[in-house]
DNA sequence: ATTATTTATGTAACTGGTTACGTAAATATA
DNA sequence: TATATTTACGTAACCAGTTACATAAATAAT
């Protein structure tokens, strides 16, 4: 059986590049056919040069697509066999401006016809197609602008790892993990504050009993995050959203978010109307996350924590 | 502008290369992200070895679509990774026979996930054009498999220099044309005879006055092709096509095929049953053209040409 | 049984590109 | 005006494949 029938569509790539290579192949032998001394490599660049007075290398290699070195080589073989003339910019001394040689100009009359013979013969085959390859290339093309390939296969990653991750609440048995996950970070770039210990070692008695909450999520039934949504006692925030830890070992797994989704869900079913939280900017995938969550930067709160060199907020109902 | 919109359909290899690069670039840093010790050239190999027990080079070569080389160099990185084992195959010394070492079975379980992500991002992004990438490709391996790009621009070429080609009658001031045509190939494989001086030297005499006629073709006004269509005392052939000659100079422009077409329908139109010709073996486009205008081998002619050892004839009423 | 051919494989050299790096000219900045 | 930065381009080294060639084992032919 053929390879890429069995492999699938993650082949994609390879099955293109078979399929270009099998028709660059052929470009070769139809070059020859029509007895134009051309090589098929140096096709982009005789092209672009026919269809202007001059250019310098690195035009060429932007408009073609190629590195400039590559573009610099072409050109040196181009030029020993008289098809462009390379000659030094008056005005800027380190520009090598290209232009076809008389030669080169005969080359371009007497390629037209093969021009309009691949093109018809292409145009034709298309024609015969279901699927026109010409516009699913524009198309692929596209769609790779707008979001690449490495971002959507991100998505359905983290969509198909969302299936494996249950966010439950706490009870006690994980105090010891909730404790762990937090001093983790935390030590790792600061030390343990005297608010840290308050929390972290009496969740029950500081956080829940308060009127605040936990969650713990689950990856395979197995608890790899942790956060908090402590109780404020202030007139405008009602909670705090803190305390979020999740296992190195899970990390992209997007468990932050599914966490930070659950505390932010109940605390609209609890009829909240703002959530506050505090972390520090070297912590860039945590900031990020509540800057995705829908958390804004506020300033000028005061702090019981030492590490704390940024505040935002939530606003559930204006 | 883009560089491929401006060049148009006969880009399509150089179109096709550049998508297929952009795609297995991102399969690298998927590859990455999936944190897997696989680089993405190891991918084929690697995929047919976890199809499967075990497998020799070359097999995996043929299966892949790759040089043996290729798979050989692909092996001795994967074996120094410890992806892979190399063992001799005990009843054949020189094949080498490939398996997925421990590791490589992990890698393989831990590469599922990617396997399953990136099949459905790739199907999701399918889903969302118009025109299906994947059935594309399908559709030109197939339309190439049938006739390849080559056939189908030299088709092109041919239909185009058609129109260029006009097939008119003999008048006196083509016999030096005629004689001259001939006597280039003649004299190029064989020797001139009795009937060709015959012939050539005095056409009107001895082919138009006794029945017969002579085709000239010209390519872009300027003549360039002959062929006689010579009428025969026979009961059974009405005429023999002979002294067919195209010039060097324009060979490959179908001359050959317009001229007999030529030859024949004028014998249609005058009602004759069957047309008759005589040539020589080692002549094999020429022998190719006649099977192409539909004649078919008969034996058993009487020749007054030595160079003859082929005889043709080509049936049009039954 | 010997010899010729075919097959499986590895090595070397080539191909058409790339990235990395260095240099000189042009331009921006102090 | 001196210095730093940017730009244009060439050279070198690399990359993932290829073709060309050599060798040894297996198979076919004599």
């Amino acid at each position: 059986m053929d390879f890429f029938e069995q492999v699938g569509k993650k082949a994609l790539g390879s099955r293109l590049r078979r399929l270009s290579e099998s028709i660059t192949e052929e470009a070769g032998e139809i070059y020859r056919l029509y007895d134009i001394g051309l090589q098929p490599k140096w096709f982009p660049v005789f092209y672009v040069l026919s269809q202007s007075q001059e250019k310098a290398i690195t035009t060429i290699a932007e408009e073609i697509g190629h590195s400039h070195p590559s573009v610099s080589k072409l050109v040196t073989e181009m030029s020993r066999n008289g098809l462009v003339i390379e000659k030094k910019d008056r005005s800027d001394g380190r520009r090598n401006v290209i232009s076809l040689s008389k030669k080169g100009r005969e080359v371009a009359v007497k390629i037209e016809p093969l021009y309009i013979d691949v093109n018809n013969a292409i145009e034709q085959a298309l024609a015969q197609t279901r699927n026109d390859l010409w516009k699913a290339i524009d198309e692929w093309e596209f769609l790779l602008k707008q979001k690449s390939l490495l971002r959507r296969v991100e998505e359905q990653n983290k969509q198909r790892e969302a299936q494996y991750v249950t966010i439950i609440d706490y009870t006690p048995k994980y105090r010891k993990l909730f404790k762990q996950l937090n001093e983790e970070w935390i030590t790792k770039y600061f030390k343990m504050e005297e608010a840290d210990h308050k929390a972290l070692d009496h969740p029950q008695k500081n956080i829940i009993d308060k009127g605040g909450y936990i969650f713990i999520a689950l990856y395979k039934d197995e608890p790899l995050g942790v956060c908090a949504l402590m109780k404020m006692n202030d007139p405008y925030y009602d909670f705090e959203l803190a305390k979020m830890a999740v296992s190195p070992k899970a990390q992209g797994k997007n468990i932050g978010w599914l966490l930070g989704q659950a505390a932010i869900n109940r605390a609209k079913t609890l009829g909240a109307k703002n959530i506050y939280l505090e972390s520090n900017t070297i912590l860039k995938p945590a900031i990020n996350l509540y800057h995705k969550l829908g958390f804004k930067k506020v300033a000028g709160h005061p702090t019981p924590y030492e590490r704390s060199n940024i505040q935002m907020e939530l606003i559930l109902q204006l």
